[in-house]
DNA sequence: TTGTTCTTGCAACTGAGTTGCATTTGATGT
DNA sequence: ACATCAAATGCAACTCAGTTGCAAGAACAA
C-alpha cells in the first residue's frame, strides 16, 4: 500500500516529465492521501518534520498546476486549496461546497456538473464550480 | 440618466435596509456603471479624488455581500473582484472566463449555466462558476 | 434637537504568497 | 562510475491585499 502510493506518485511525475525529487514526491503523496483539497500549510503539516521549505512547496504546486496534475480548487480566507486533478475528467470537475454557517468546505464528488461547451470562440480548459449555502448539519440546526 | 443611476442606488440601499451614506452610494454607483467586476482599488480609482478610505470600501463591500446585493465574482492575483448581483437570478449566475494566455477575465452573460439543484441536504444559496482556457483572440493567434 | 447606533478614517498590523540569489541535486552523456 | 549543466531547493527579505482597534463623525428615530 505504501509502496503502491509511492509508485503512483513516481508515475505521475514521470508522465508529466518532471524531475523526481523528494519534496515533489512528498507533496504529491500528501495530496494523494488527503482525498480533499489542502493548503500549503496543511501539506507541510502532513509531511511533518522534514517538510520542504514553504517556497519550495509553492513552486512545486505551481509546476504541478502548469502540468495539470494538480488543480487550484478554491480560495478560502485568502488562501488557495490544492487537490490532485486525477478525479477530474474532461467531462466533469466536481464542485466544492462552502457552508456559510460553519465554514466547512466539502467536495461534492457525487454531484455531476457537465463541462460547459465551447462558446463563442472561447476554448475552455478548466471549469471551477463553487457552491455556497448551508451544509446538511447547519441547515438542520437552523 | 445620472439622476436615474442615483435613484437606483438609493433604492438598492433602502430595500436592503442599509444606511444611505456617501461612500456606499459612490461604491454602488461605480459598480453599476462598470458592467464588470471591479477590485477595491478599481472602485477607488473610478470614484476619484474623494474616494473613501480603503477600509471603508472593504467594509461596505462586506456589508453588501451579506445583504446579497453584491457578489464576490472571482479572485485573480490574490485580489477579489466584486460585482452587483442584480444580473443574477435564482436560476442562473453568469460564469467568468479567465484567459490563461493574456490574463483577461470576461463575463459570459450569454452563457446559461443552470443553478445546481439541492443535493443531499445541502442548501445552495450561491453558485460561482469560473472557466479557464483561451479567449477568442489568444486562441486565434496560437 | 437630542440621543443612540452605525459608519468612517487613520495607523498599525497580519500573513499568504513572491523574489533574488547562493547552493544542491537529478538527469544525461562519456 | 564520474563529470557536467540545467533545474530544483532553501533562506532571508520583501510585497501588498485585506484586517483590527479605536476615536471621531454622520444617519436615523423619537
Amino acid at each position: 500500500m505504501k509502496g503502491e502510493t509511492k509508485h503512483k506518485v513516481q508515475q505521475m511525475l514521470k508522465s508529466a516529465r518532471l524531475r523526481r525529487t523528494k519534496p515533489r514526491s512528498d507533496i504529491l503523496t500528501a495530496l494523494l492521501k488527503a482525498h480533499q483539497p489542502l493548503t500549503r500549510e496543511q501539506i507541510a503539516e502532513r509531511i511533518g518534520a522534514c517538510a520542504p521549505n514553504k517556497v519550495t512547496i509553492y513552486r512545486a504546486l505551481e509546476t504541478f498546476v502548469a502540468a495539470d496534475i494538480v488543480h487550484k480548487a478554491f480560495v478560502q480566507n485568502r488562501t488557495w486549496y490544492f487537490e490532485l486533478s486525477h478525479h477530474c475528467t474532461a467531462d466533469q470537475c466536481h464542485p466544492h461546497f462552502c457552508c456559510r454557517c460553519c465554514g466547512r468546505t466539502d467536495c461534492l464528488h457525487e454531484l455531476h456538473i457537465p463541462m460547459t461547451a465551447d462558446s463563442g470562440g472561447y476554448i475552455i480548459q478548466h471549469q471551477r464550480v463553487q457552491l455556497e449555502g448551508l451544509c446538511p448539519k447547519c441547515s438542520k440546526s437552523a
